[in-house]
DNA sequence: CTTGTAAATGAATGATCGTTCATTTATTTA
DNA sequence: TAAATAAATGAACGATCATTCATTTACAAG
């Protein structure tokens, strides 16, 4: 690590620059869409001219495929070394882990649903690929949880896109100015969910239609 | 009615035009988003020079407006004209329309929610007034429920938000070809949201954290 | 201090955008 | 059939787009 300071050094500059293109980028994107976002409203937020924006990425669509590329991966990352109560079970985690996550980090968030369609073919699918693991740690706890009886058993994978969904939605309506907190909100959902899929002792799965 | 047919006839070839450039604009919005798509494009479907779009809307912000103030008043008025068993409960009824109507008009409600924050700020005003029309019907529903004893008191609004994120989010995802039908993913997801809601008889709230 | 390279500039490229408009074509009214 | 009006055309407008590139500036290495 040491051995390479120099040559990290050198390239501090441009990896400063990359970094706020970066940023600029994401708060366009997650405001007006990507199509909608110039190269130019970019560089001008930067500071700098547009043409120099080609000296850190190739194209505007590497541009969009970096941030969420850089997104799936810090999410899969954020879950894999969080900490939580030794007491507290796994879909709770997740809740928790889930809507702390995506209440700091809007923009993130938003661009990474909003703009998959802006992809290109093979960059989408590298990202379908991180979002189905990130999927599949969901639909796990809910078929362990279903193997133990304390889950309803139906539908684990459905019922996964119906949990994320709620949780991913909570972005486009918080307000920090609101009368529930983040901490107030995390609570809700944590029950939410758990009575969605709860399967309580004695109570039989309800009849419907 | 009758006495203005000859004028509703003048006008019939001009209508049916209109009626075809909202429907290209529909698809191409849906699957490109609106700042994607080109005027061009859009005639090109329907096989007219692109000046010719100007006889029918006077800007391409107008014919996304159109569009999606058309999506909410049918929306609203498909509600009011719903029919179901007598015997069946608000938050069901709720449910299983929600879900019948978005899976039926995937487009649609796709751009109604996507495309949003592409409308200026006048029209953008009208369709959230519009959207929290609908919602109010959700939260009533479940604040009605509260009174009565059979639902949870938190928080009704965000609750209604939370229903709808997961309930608008199932088109997303939902193929035809898939393992569950429409109907089934109805139920599930009827289930999941009574459930959410329901308070148990002698089952009180529960403690999280 | 010189050299090599990274970073930014300034200007230009061709393409495409939404929109306008005089004109032509189609259809309806009188 | 003649007049009126709706609808569509074809061509053009200026603006803006992503991107390229020769050149200049900044900066670290030897």
């Amino acid at each position: 690590m040491a051995a390479q300071d120099t040559k990290v050094q050198t390239r501090a500059k441009g990896q400063a620059t990359a970094d706020r293109v970066r940023a600029a980028a994401m708060k366009r994107f997650a405001q007006a869409g990507y199509a909608a976002v110039s190269m130019r409203e970019i560089a001008s937020d930067v500071g700098v001219r547009p043409g120099a924006l080609y000296n850190h990425f190739q194209t505007k669509q590497d541009i969009l495929n970096d941030l969420m590329l850089g997104h799936m991966a810090q999410l899969l990352d954020a879950w894999e070394t969080a900490d939580f109560p030794d007491h507290m079970d796994a879909l709770e985690r997740f809740v928790r882990f889930h809507v702390r996550y995506h209440l700091e980090r809007a923009d993130e968030v938003f661009i990474s649903y909003m703009e998959l369609r802006n992809l290109e073919p093979d960059n989408f699918e590298t990202i379908e690929t991180e979002r189905r693991k990130y999927e599949a740690i969901l639909t796990e706890i809910l078929e362990k949880g279903a193997q133990d009886g304390r889950y309803t058993p139906e539908h684990p994978k459905v019922t996964t896109r119906a949990i994320i969904a709620m949780l991913t939605g909570i972005p486009a309506w918080f307000r920090e100015s609101g009368p529930l907190s983040k901490s107030d909100i995390e609570d809700h959902y944590v029950n939410l969910v758990q009575n969605a899929v709860l399967r309580a002792p004695g109570q039989s799965p309800r009849e419907t239609g």
